[in-house]
DNA sequence: CGAGATATTTCAGTAGACTGAACTAAATTG
DNA sequence: CAATTTAGTTCAGTCTACTGAAATATCTCG
């Protein structure tokens, strides 16, 4: 990466990442899994605790405890489905969570300012296809692992 | 960031990111205190049990532990310090971590060469002060935590 | 409507990581 | 060289998240 070692900055990127979202939990008194169970709810939209609990490969009473935490942080509710009542529907809150993100946000907005559009697409166009590569190194681990 | 959504972007970026360490450590059988407690041996150098006890801000308990499933994993060494033989010297063994990410180093690499190196640049200079943010947010959340 | 199936919660038991303190070994100090 | 301090390991106890199963509520289907 242009007489910068490439490996090791993307070690830093990864360190630093992995301590923001640590901080993150710490913060609002959640796990990891917990963390991981919001970003699905997130992605996915609204879905059930039973449907989380396959997401997860957790069984039903893992995820009780998980939508309790997160819900005690004040990011994710639960709604009984009003169609089958014995349905928890778990939204993300993502009001309570952008407050707690804001800080960062605004940071990153004002240092993609400070580059020309078409810098702007080459740094979209480099994490998109990082993540791209990142899921593909994920599966390959989780796939052959060990265990 | 050019039409597309930055901060959904950087979510995903995040996940991905800390999806990937998750696989790993469940790869190498290690917790995330684990993998911070490697990295600050990888990125700060040999020091002792007992410091790196002071970094985590953990027990000297709860380091033997840690040193002990990491050495398991073949990520780290434990030399006796020959300097003071009470003391145990951690290591931090490159060559066993750098294999397992060897595939993801292979495909960023590839990645890289896609760029000119104007744009390979401009990439890293965003990565570089990402890190700076990351660090600075994390710091800010780490301080007023209402622990 | 009644029987069985399904969704979530609750709860007892288990596993893993951490603490605090005792223990061992080695250094320092008087 | 004896007494004290220091480094790391060991170990019992604690805490927390998970499992498996029982309990509760609700839906579906004959």
């Amino acid at each position: 990466m242009s007489g910068m070692d490439g490996q090791h900055l993307g070690m830093r990127l990864s360190t630093a990442v992995v301590a923001f979202h640590e901080a993150v939990g710490t913060h609002l008194g959640v796990t990891a899994v917990d963390q991981r169970a919001y970003a699905i709810v997130a992605g996915e939209g609204r879905m059930s605790a039973g449907d989380l609990a396959k997401r997860l490969a957790l069984t039903p009473g893992a995820v009780t405890g998980i939508a309790d935490r997160l819900e005690r942080a004040g990011i994710l509710t639960r709604t009984p489905d009003p169609a089958d009542r014995r349905r928890v529907l778990l939204t993300a809150n993502p009001g309570a969570y952008g407050d707690l993100l804001a800080g960062l946000g605004a940071a990153m907005s004002a240092l993609t300012a400070t580059y020309t559009p078409a810098e702007q697409q080459t740094i979209a166009d480099w994490v998109t296809r990082t993540i791209d590569i990142l899921r593909e190194q994920t599966q390959r681990l989780t796939d052959n692992h060990p265990r």
